[in-house]
DNA sequence: CCCTGATTCGC
DNA sequence: GCGAATCAGG
């Protein structure tokens, strides 16, 4: 296989998308992750980061005449991204008061490495699942490798269990299906055809 | 052990 | 230019 433009044009897609080497090479076919990361290199694309503010060191060389200078231009300084008040998180409902022994919460990646394309799980709280099935999961659930984010991979169950905003939270963990974001415990809540889930009470 | 990207270097 | 081998790390 070779570099056709295309598959450039894919390696950099997915490349800026925040994909793996790995997944890439998957992706193309025909290359593993080294051929994906050494053509990343080459590119010069390997800085993910291509943030407008120029790092841009300023070299400024020998060619200095003392009266040559400019005096004050402004400094080109990064710019602090000084955080807004945006904070528009819905803040939890008046009912009750998680435990909150930890205040602090990992804030989400701007991209999550999770399912790629994959719906985010929902949460199984809410859900109307046959109670002999919703025993099964509680019963895998005990047996959690209870990941952290960065070790979940493409091969591990990433549903989440717990609540996020306490220290008692983690990911499933346990062997993906095959292609899938979750275990076989996870993806039978996970995955409901919408036939069955049709027609529940209310 | 699973995975990640970075680097080197013979081809 | 290419990518396997290797390195360094989570």
């Amino acid at each position: 296989m070779s570099w056709t433009d295309e598959r450039v044009e894919t390696l950099k897609r997915m490349w800026s998308d925040g994909q793996s080497a790995s997944a890439i090479a998957k992706e193309l076919g025909g290359v593993t992750r080294n051929a994906v990361i050494g053509k990343v290199h080459r590119l010069g694309l390997s800085n993910r980061n291509d943030e407008p503010e120029a790092p841009a060191p300023a070299p400024e060389p020998v060619s200095e005449k003392p009266a040559d200078r400019k005096p004050a231009a402004a400094a080109p300084q990064a710019v602090r991204p000084e955080p807004q008040p945006e904070q528009a998180v819905e803040p939890a409902g008046p009912a009750e008061e998680q435990p909150l022994s930890q205040p602090s919460f990992s804030p989400v990646p701007r991209r999550p490495i999770v399912p790629a394309g994959q719906p985010l799980p929902p949460q199984p709280s809410a859900n109307e699942i046959s109670p002999e099935t919703l025993a099964s999961v509680r019963e895998v659930e005990k047996r959690a490798r209870k990941l952290t984010l960065m070790e979940l991979t493409e091969r591990t169950c990433k549903w989440p269990i717990g609540d996020p905003a306490t220290d008692r939270f983690w990911f499933c963990g346990l062997p993906s299906q095959a292609g899938k974001p979750y275990c076989e415990a996870h993806v039978s809540v996970a995955f409901q055809p919408m036939s069955s889930r049709r027609d529940r009470r209310r």
